[in-house]
DNA sequence: ATCTATTGTTACTTTAGGGGTAACAAATGT
DNA sequence: ACATTTGTTACCCCTAAAGTAACAATAGAT
């Protein structure tokens, strides 16, 4: 009747590099197990015109097995190969691609001073590179602790070796993560929430300073989510003086004012 | 000028999921390190009205970061992590895929008599699940030595537990590998290479015989090679009379002439 | 300030792969 | 012999992606 196949696992084949048509007479012919072109059409709603060609190459690339006749059998090859072996094969070009792609670095990377991140995982990505690579010294401002959650893991381990200031706008919302907090002040965190350029809401979610020379800051402008990375050390110890101004009163150590 | 990029390289990248245009821009990028879409055009030849799309499409991936400006920026994200994410997101979904496909399973595996593999993926797989299920006795026949060698490993695994015969049309060609072999009549090896049914060549490369009730032959039937499994009790009975009678009378042992 | 070249965008055409449909030939079964 | 099923062929359609051409917006030069 009306398809019982699971579109989620007809969509992962096809990212697994099967069309929507093989794909289904795949699921086809492991749920009948062993079954004939015609069943497979019934199950599957793949024209019937289009079945046997679909089939017949299913079977040249290794997937199914074949009893010639009239009606022509069709039986699944075990899932397990199958896949393991479409896996396998992603693997080798994945790595193959990869050993290509650093034959290309033939230059010292260009550290350029700014760029902008539009990826939820490339911005990660990048946050997680930076973390890696703090000596001494480390400012971070969270708005919320959903992200600082994320790299808990990483920050404890720097906290060891590093200087770690975290500065949040409520302490109340944090208090479940095991580091020290120190609190804005209620305009700069206001300020911070209320930002609008061009008409677009700007809310800074996330900022990182590190070794007083590389910062990024992660926040949303309209609806999109977006990070920025600065390494100019001018920029970066600007950014640092404010964090450190919009502390607390109460909370601002001595050697920060000094700097 | 004409392109530099490395096709096979194109050609993996796009197995990986990336259009043809994104596989050449982010190949752009990465060897220019840091440049502008202009650039990347001149380079990849992707066309100057699409490069901005596509650039766009690479950073909303994660898989380059952008610094705003006239001109803008690009810059690619490490080609490990890039790479990295890509085999990540494939892994997980080919776990899907196959936890999925085995919830189908509902069905004992009908095991029918006989089944033809068209994919050379598939001859070696099937080669193997046969192997790995011999409790007492395996026929092997072998018209060259390379099929043999390799599953040299599981035969002398075999060896230890199960009697092996190795049948071979030419002993010369088979020295080199650590079994006993027998020797076919020449009468019996010219026929087999000289197998001709509706204007089709067969030529037998390979036969397996199992305990005496599943067997395996490997042919070549005009240009394309395929495998024919047999698992009639009274076929493989037959089939092994066969190659016990083709035998060099001087090679045939007592117990195998009083079956 | 004006002109020019470059950057970035938009709208259109073309192509190829995959999917769907209809109609026919070949084989099977009554 | 006839009808049914199996298997094939020739189409059409749609979409994604590539290519093309022309225009707007910006930046740099005179």
């Amino acid at each position: 009747m009306f398809s019982q196949l699971n579109p989620q696992l007809i969509h992962n084949l096809e990212r697994l590099g099967l069309t929507e048509n093989e794909a289904k007479a795949y699921v086809g012919v492991v749920s009948l197990r062993e079954t004939t072109a015609r069943e497979v059409h019934e199950l599957t709603n793949v024209p019937r015109a289009k079945i046997y060609e679909v089939l017949k190459v299913l079977a040249k690339k290794g997937y199914l097995e074949i009893r010639q006749g009239s009606p022509t059998y069709f039986r699944a090859v075990d899932p397990k190969q199958v896949i393991g072996k479409i896996k396998d094969e992603f693997i080798n070009c994945a790595i193959e691609a990869l050993d290509q792609l650093n034959e290309l670095s033939y230059e010292l990377p260009k550290t350029s001073p700014v760029w902008c991140i539009q990826s939820e995982w490339g911005i990660k990505n990048r946050i997680r590179e930076i973390l890696s690579g703090v000596k001494e010294e480390l400012i971070v401002f969270a708005s919320s602790p959903e992200i600082l959650q994320e790299f808990e893991a990483d920050l404890k381990k720097l906290e060891k070796t590093c200087r770690l200031t975290f500065i949040v706008n409520e302490l109340d919302r944090f208090k479940l993560l095991p580091f020290e907090f120190r609190e804005t002040t209620k305009e700069f965190s206001d300020f911070m929430n209320n930002i609008v350029i061009d008409g677009l809401q700007y809310d800074e979610q996330f900022f990182m300073i590190a070794d007083g020379k590389e910062s990024i800051g992660v926040h949303s402008a309209g609806n999109k989510r977006e990070a920025v990375v600065i390494k100019l050390p001018v920029v970066c110890y600007l950014q640092k003086m404010i964090y450190n101004r919009v502390l607390e009163p109460s909370f601002i150590k001595k050697d920060l004012n000094s700097v």
